[in-house]
RNA sequence: GGGCCUGUAGCUCAGCUGGUUAGAGCACACGCUUGAUAAGCGUGGGGUCGGUAGUUCGAAUCUACCCAGGCCCA
């Protein structure tokens, strides 16, 4: 038999079927780097609309994780995008770097010799550290497919993005936003120094347990007994708990839970007080306390005399157990009934819960202790005491006054320094605020963030309550590394001061040298010759120790980021970060722009979750559920990771594992082979010579163009609203069951045996083209590589690169609402027709469907229709023959299955065609001329001519 | 404990303002093909929509509570 094989024209390509992606990425990446792909996007967009989105920068510490992965690529696929739209699209990456992770590892890096070091050495030692992960962060970026000025990047440790800083807090300063004021931190006595919550260990410790009577005022009471008689007569007052009797010389409110039942009490207890005094005491305690207090205590309490509401309490007045001075009630809802009493000591000065309740209330933050955990000599009782050595001290004044009601100890965890391992107070230091409500800050806020597009719009809400109820923001660490705040002190008076002419002055020097001059240089250099001391007069100044929050760094990128690129329009229009950043970067950088432009920094701000394992759960090493993109990248390669961030939701967390990785890559071929399918059979198709006019396509190619409209459209749109999952599902959709299940299936016939310039062929290859080209741009954002190395195997391309080339132009001008709905019809009649094929072929009748004849007899509306059809039919199913009868489909006792669509019905037989079979083009005709064996009939006539047509090319 | 969010087939996702037997792709099973071949085609099985209780003639779709999970606070 001859071997009519190559007399076909079959599909070649250089495109090759496995990515090898391991080898291959790199290597593009290399040809746009070495093609100047970023800069040369620039030129081309130079005029066009800009659309910036602005990087939020990751922390210079440690290797990229799978989180990177999802905002780096999301980005760049946004980027990428905007790009491909038409749009000026820069992306400027940028790093985070100063802080206190990077001065905690150096510090251990550097061990013993710190001591003997500046604290200028120490910043540098700490910048190199920064920019040896900066380094390394920005190779794995890149290595991902990340586009960007990876050249010009910005990095917060830069002395003109540190001079942006200062010019920004200059801004506050100018607004008189900007204050001193104190606040409890975690205080170490033993380092005698301000700790991070990192740097606290939680620590086993046996702590007093004590039980504290606080009497409350007559006018209380009174006021207390009109709401319940049966208190009339009795002296009343309240008992706390505490495992710190030290902070009860600080106390100065007693908070309540507003929505909590609590009980008064008869109790004898009060009498012992008030010596002397015949009546019965009263106390009161949250009614879910007593019985597990009467038990601590040791005694019994009886029903209540009267129930009232925490509410109630607020604003009433107590007695300090031990000084003449009053303890306010107030409401907070941490109060727990966990533990103690229900009736919380609270002590501004020594607590965070305290000290945010304190300020709400207007309290003095009263923390009479010195650095090194001293009382200041003037406090009564315990003046002149360490803090742990107060304790008995205050424990014997409580029970000597009769106010404490019982002593314990507890075995609790308690905050612990990490260096040192000394148990850790809460103490009231000074530090440096930006007042929200002072300048109306806050307000403007509010009012910023709704002109602000948030994705999801829940960001919206979430964002509006933490700036409805955060505190002022405290800008001040007590740190080396990072940008000091050029304040000073008036070296007779001690007075702060923090003027724009410090600000100016500094920002000029740090821009100059970078604000380790504050540490190096004159401090005459930062102050202005007039400046006086606004307190005393004085001209002596000495600088500030402080160092801005690292959040006003970050927050400050949008302006940060203009030094080495003016040519960005501010505001910006999208920024992308996790939702964690709601309470980080999105809040420190709307304040900051809100201090500087007054106006939010971003036009659109989008968030996505979380990366979590396969079963939800959040990743840790030490549950070991971490997916290393690394690995992915060795195993799998990047585009398989990207695909992965486009295909999944993710607003909201988003799962990774092996089993998903797996799907991932099962669609990443189908996707590439599908592509390349097409790409194969263009390998002599040039579209300028060769394309069909629109009105000459055959209908089937139209129909094909069509859907494609409707997916470039859809998947544009999609790309508007960042719904990358809605791309990839389309695409992918688009791909497995139009184009190669049905059109790729249907077309080999066309595309294989007919003469190669025929008609028919070109059609097809005009629409193949025109999907193939088109597909490969609308992918080539989220796949770079994979569409860039098929770019370049499609014939007619103009662009040296994909990403120099446009998204399709009004790709809905294809589209054919009466066109896709006939075949939507027809492609009906396929399903069912290849359900009986299929039984066919499960009876061994047939194995191929072109083994088969098809026999339908059709009515109504649908009979019109496959008779304007009847020449596809065949095709279509890809059978060798249809016959096509029209009359009642549903007539009784006939053999076949019923189809039955919204406009009439057919009746499907299927059976084995007749005739032979054509040795090259497969189908089964009846034999041309009567040969005497069957079996060695030539080609058929179709074939025939095929061969006629490729002589005459080759002649 | 609070703010915001999530829970539909093994996986990734559709299911608009409540209304026919809950869909798709992948995976899986079986078969076909060997002219996309470490490919391709066909057919099929599989969810009662996290749980419970309500509202309603009717709920995956509304309400409440519960369970599981995520981010941020405490």
């Amino acid at each position: 038999m001859a071997d009519w094989k190559h007399t076909l024209n079959l599909p070649r390509t250089g495109f090759p079927m496995r990515a090898n992606l391991q080898t291959t990425e790199p290597a593009v990446i290399a040809r746009w780097n070495e093609m100047g792909l970023y800069a040369r996007i620039r030129e081309r967009r130079a005029g066009a609309p800009q659309f910036v989105l602005h990087d939020g920068p990751p922390y210079a510490n440690g290797k990229i994780h799978i989180g990177h992965v999802l905002n780096k690529v999301l980005k760049d696929v946004i980027v990428r995008s905007r790009t491909m739209a038409g749009f000026d699209a820069p992306y400027v990456p940028g790093w985070d770097c100063h802080g206190l992770p990077i001065e905690l590892k150096v510090d251990q890096e550097l061990g013993g010799k710190k001591r003997h070091m500046s604290v200028a050495d120490f910043r540098r030692a700490c910048r190199r550290y920064a920019q040896k992960f900066v380094d390394r962060q920005s190779a794995d970026f890149q290595r991902l497919g990340v586009l960007g000025d990876w050249d010009r990047p910005y990095r917060t440790m830069t002395p003109d993005y540190q001079a942006a800083i200062v010019r920004a807090l200059g801004r506050f300063v100018e607004q008189r936003v900007v204050y001193k004021g104190k606040k409890p931190v975690h205080w170490c006595l033993h380092c005698r120094t301000a700790l991070a919550e990192a740097e606290v260990e939680y620590e086993d410790h046996t702590s007093p347990s004590i039980y504290v009577e606080f009497p409350m005022r007559e006018a209380s009471a009174a006021a207390l007994a009109e709401k319940a008689p049966a208190v009339a007569g009795r002296p009343v007052s309240v008992l706390i708990w505490t495992t710190t009797p030290w902070t009860i010389p600080s106390n100065l409110a007693v908070a309540f839970h507003p929505g909590v039942d609590y009980g008064v009490y008869a109790a004898d207890g009060v009498a012992e007080a008030h010596a002397g005094d015949e009546r019965g005491g009263a106390v009161i305690i949250a009614e879910k306390r007593r019985d597990a207090t009467a038990a601590a205590l040791g005694r019994d309490f009886g029903p209540p005399l009267a129930t009232l509401k925490g509410r109630d309490l607020e604003g009433a007045t107590f007695g300090h157990p031990l000084y003449d001075r009053d303890s306010v009630g107030v409401l907070a809802d941490y109060v727990t009934l966990e533990q103690g009493t229900g009736a919380v000591h609270t002590a501004p000065g020594h607590g965070a819960d305290d000290y945010a309740t304190g300020v709400r209330y207007g309290l003095d933050v009263h923390a009479p202790i010195g650095p090194s955990g001293r009382f200041d000599d003037d406090v009564e009782i315990v003046g002149g005491q360490k803090v742990f050595d107060a304790n008995p001290t205050v424990e014997a004044a409580l029970a000597d006054a009769g106010r404490l009601w019982h002593r314990d100890t507890v075995d609790h965890t308690y905050p612990h320094c990490w260096r040192c391992h000394h148990p850790v107070i809460f103490l009231a230091t000074w530090q440096w605020f930006i007042g929200l409500d002072t300048g109306g800050l806050r307000g403007r806020a509010l009012s910023a963030i709704r002109g602000v597009e948030w994705f999801p719009e829940w960001g919206e809400e979430r964002i509006r309550n933490m700036l409805a109820n955060r505190p002022d923001w405290c800008i001040s660490r007590q740190r080396s590394w990072g940008v000091p705040i050029p304040a000073v002190y008036c070296a007779a008076c001690r007075e702060a001061v923090l003027t724009t002419a410090l600000t100016d002055r500094a920002a000029a020097v740090f821009a100059e040298h970078g604000a380790d001059a504050w540490y190096e240089r004159d401090v005459g250099e930062f102050v202005p010759p007039d400046l006086r001391c606004p307190a005393c007069g004085g001209a002596e100044f000495e600088r500030e120790r402080d160092i801005l929050d690292v959040w006003f760094d970050s927050g400050s990128s949008h302006e940060g980021v203009l030094g080495d690129h003016p040519e960005l329009d501010w505001p910006y229009n999208v920024y992308l970060e996790g939702s964690d950043q709601y309470r980080g970067w999105f809040h420190s950088s709307l304040l900051v722009a809100l201090g500087t432009r007054n106006a939010a920094p971003y036009r659109q701000v989008i968030t996505h979750g979380f990366v979590v394992d396969e079963s939800g759960r959040k990743m840790s090493k030490s549950i070991g559920n971490t997916v290393e993109p690394q690995t992915i990248i060795r195993q799998s390669g990047a585009e398989i990771l990207r695909l992965w961030v486009a295909m999944v939701d993710y607003r909201e967390e988003v799962r990774i594992g092996p089993h998903i990785l797996d799907r991932i890559v099962e669609a990443y071929r189908k996707i590439r082979n599908t592509l390349r399918i097409l790409a194969a059979n263009l390998y002599d198709f040039d579209p300028a010579a060769h394309a069909v006019p629109r009105d000459e396509l055959l209908e089937v190619d139209r129909y094909a163009l069509a859907r494609y409209g409707e997916v470039a459209a859809r998947v544009l749109r999609a790309y508007e609203r960042y719904e990358l999952q809605t791309v990839v599902r389309t695409v992918n959709n688009y791909l497995t069951v139009d184009i190669s299940a049905f059109y790729v299936d249907v077309l080999k016939d066309r595309l294989y045996t007919l003469g190669p310039r025929a008609h028919r062929r070109r059609s097809a290859q005009t629409a193949l083209h025109a999907i193939a080209g088109g597909i490969t741009r609308l992918l080539a954002p989220i796949l770079p590589v994979t569409c860039d190395e098929l770019w370049r195997h499609l014939p007619g391309v103009d662009a040296d690169s994909v990403h120099l080339a446009d998204f399709p132009a009004e790709p809905e001008s294809l589209v054919d609402p009466d066109l896709i709905a006939r075949w939507t019809r027809l492609l009906g009649l396929r399903d069912a027709v290849n359900g009986e094929l299929e039984k066919l072929r499960q009876d061994k009748v047939v194995g191929t469907s072109l083994e088969a004849a098809v026999t339908l007899t059709a009515d109504g509306g649908l009979a019109g229709l496959l008779e304007a059809h009847r020449d596809d039919l065949a095709t279509l199913f890809i059978t060798s023959a249809v016959s096509l009868r029209t009359g009642p489909a549903a007539g009784g006792g006939e053999s076949g299955a019923l189809h039955r669509d919204a406009d009439g019905c057919a009746r499907i037989e299927v059976g084995r065609a007749d005739g032979a079979k054509c040795p090259r083009c497969w189908r089964w005709v009846m034999p041309r001329g009567a040969g005497p064996d069957p079996a060695e009939a030539a080609v058929c006539d179709r074939c025939t001519n095929a061969l006629a047509d490729m002589a005459a090319t080759v002649a």
